[in-house]
DNA sequence: GATCGTTATATCCGACAAGATATAACGTGA
DNA sequence: TCACGTTATATCTTGTCGGATATAACGATC
């Protein structure tokens, strides 16, 4: 008898994963990290603070932002120095939607890798 | 009227797409990587010769296989060394299996990926 | 104008990854 | 016994990425 994949392998707890992301003219655009990112400065209101929830470097947070905004045609993150409290951050209404769709795709996504995982049994 | 995801990049040319692997127990056990060695191993009888065709190290390629041949219950590389023509390596029947597998999967994958796609307009 | 916390940016340094190199072991066939 | 091409493995170097650090600019509030 063909032997299943779960018996391929040493351990059981087989399963299969994946990840995914939008490109624009094949270069990675808006992955799991920014969508992370995106939400908690919505939630902190700083990049900094966003930043530190995720034990990211400001620097690479920064980094990150620079390049959605620039890929971007308007930018996904508005930020301002100075001010009130030292300045600040939040994100457009693009953000919101790319964050909205980003989620229910990962929706749906989880049950595809759910019957994936499914068939290797 | 609200934005389309796609008139939110620059450029056009909007695409979902990801990557997708089996895991034993969290860790990575078998990607697309892996997949197309074993194939090239297959195609041509050795290990030198299927790095080559990936632009992969030998070494970077051993690894590869060392790891698959540990976490897997039975090596899914068979080696010899020395010989008729100096040796050489095959991949056993779970491989062809999990190959086998793993090209299923990802035809169904890029149904899942084109799908997505088209949501973004 | 002093203070404050943030954005914005440059620079330096260390760790880790990946490649390059070297070499041993192997077994068949000439 | 030697040559050959491959597997197997260790070691060294190099390049890259990320983190750490430093500092300027900013503008409301006091």
């Amino acid at each position: 008898m063909e032997k299943a994949i779960k018996d391929i392998l040493v351990n059981g707890a087989l399963k299969v994963n994946g990840s995914l992301w939008v490109e624009g003219n094949g270069k990675r655009f808006f992955g799991p990290g920014p969508v992370e990112l995106l939400e908690l400065i919505q939630e902190t209101g700083s990049i900094n603070q966003a930043a530190k929830k995720m034990k990211m470097s400001y620097k690479k947070a920064w980094e990150l932002i620079s390049n959605l905004n620039h890929m971007a045609g308007s930018p996904l993150v508005i930020t301002s120095t100075g001010g009130d409290n030292g300045g600040g951050s939040a994100i457009s209404e693009e953000a919101r939607q790319l964050i909205a769709y980003h989620r229910e795709m990962r929706v749906r996504f989880s049950k595809f890798l759910e019957e994936e995982t499914q068939r290797l049994k």
